[in-house]
Parts: C-alpha cells; sequence; structure tokens
DNA sequence: ACGATAGGCAACTATTTGGTTGCCTTTAGT
DNA sequence: ACTAAAGGCAACCAAATAGTTGCCTATCGT
C-alpha cells in the first residue's frame, strides 16, 4: 500500500525514513543510484550477507516505494524510485526550513555571549 | 557512539534516518522544529502516549544526534539539531543526484543510438 | 536434455523496538 | 513544611526485524 488513502505527510515520509535506517538498505540504495539497475545476485556481491537477507531488505524498500525490481528473463532488475527520495528531501527541507542552520547559529552564538 | 571512529557516511546517516523513520518520533521532531525548544510533559499533550513513551523517543532521537535536550528546572527542555537534519538531507541530494546523472548519461545514450 | 544460475517461499531464531506500569527523586508553588 | 508537577529508572511484554537454512521453480547456455 502506498498510502494513497491517508493523506498523512508524515506516517507516508516516515515509511521512507524508516526504509533507509537501515545501514544494509542505505547502502543498496546508495549502490542503486550509483550503479544503476541491478539484479538481487549482483547486489549480493560483497556483502557477506545472504542472498535472500538482500531479497528482504529489497522488498522492504519495494513497500515504501523507494525502489521498485521487475521480472526479467530469470533474473530481476531493481532500480531506485527517485520521487519517493524527493518526497523524503523536501519534508526534511520542509520541517528544518523554519529552523534555518544559519538562524540557529546565530541563536547559539547570542546564547554564549551573555 | 557518534561514528567518529568509522568514516562511514552511509552508517551515520542510517542512524539519522532510522531516527526519523517512526512516525511519532517524526511528528516528535516537527513539532520541536515548529514549536521550538519544549519540555517532554508539553511533546506529551495530544499524543495518546504516555509521558515515558515520549521520554523514549527523545532518547532515541538524541542518541542519533537529531535531539538534545538539557535539565532546566524541574523540566527538561529539547531542541532540534539542525545540523544532523542537514547531514541526512546532504546524503540524499548526493545519492539521488549520482541517480539523476546516470538517468542523464543514459538519455544522452539512447538518444544516440538511434 | 541438462547442469548451472537466479530467484521465490517458508520456517525458525535472536535481537530490537515501542509501549506499558510502578516506584523513586527533584523542584516549584503556596 | 507539604503537595503537586516533571522526570528518571527499571522491569516487563508483544510485535517487528534482521538474519539464517532448506527446498522448490524457472530460465539460460551449451
Amino acid at each position: 500500500m502506498t498510502a494513497t488513502s491517508r493523506p498523512d505527510p508524515a506516517e507516508d515520509s516516515a515509511a521512507v525514513f524508516a526504509a533507509l535506517g537501515a545501514t544494509t538498505r542505505l547502502r543498496l540504495v546508495a549502490r542503486l543510484c550509483a550503479g544503476g539497475p541491478q539484479s538481487i545476485a549482483s547486489l549480493t556481491g560483497g556483502t557477506r550477507l545472504t542472498r535472500q537477507a538482500i531479497a528482504k531488505h529489497l522488498r522492504v524498500l519495494a513497500d515504501a516505494g523507494v525502489v521498485r525490481g521487475a521480472r526479467r528473463g530469470r533474473e530481476s532488475r531493481w532500480e531506485v524510485e527517485p520521487s519517493r527520495l524527493g518526497l523524503a528531501r523536501r519534508y526534511l527541507a520542509r520541517i528544518s526550513g523554519q529552523w534555518s542552520e544559519r538562524l540557529e547559529a546565530l541563536r547559539r552564538h547570542v546564547e554564549e555571549a551573555r
């Protein structure tokens, strides 16, 4: 389910963050971004994990909409879904927007000074 | 540990994403961003959760460096640590940037091929 | 036709997580 | 001095997670 029925921005974004919130999965996404669409076997390389573990992680990422896979012959090619990453980026930008880093630095500086 | 010993960007960012990856915590961060520093009791309001649950979530957020709290009198004020949110934003920007570069390369290649 | 390669499904296990309740300490207000 | 408010600590619980192993199916190359 992609939460089309519920318009809760937090709940929706949290799913994406949760998916990215495990080192293994974040590395997977990074690899997919850098290396393009790949098969499970290819993604398992250099991982020290089982093929099934990788498959499970891909499933989790897919459920969050971060990644999408399609069977092609005997292998399945997985690729990143950039719009979901964009969603997460926008959410972060929005909430930390009113809390801009420069303002924060200034405030901290002022508080230190007194 | 804040991973100062290991310079792994993925591991470090994943901690932030994991912290933001629960609806309750993401809402907490959003409230802190919007409403400024607040006490635990204040953050518990309108939550239907226990004070202790909120405290635990704040602890998780603090361990990821997303939030920071200091006791002040009998209450403790919690505030967001914007630099950590910035870290997560930059990571997302970086990896999805690679992706769009790849897309661009692919598009160029396809157009050359026809 | 056959062996190797890629993957799906299911069961099982250990650890983590999200939440609770109960009790104790510190601070504030009167 | 006493009560109420704000938290911290710890034990406990159910559900979710991250990983494994074992086995079965489909497809590719020769």
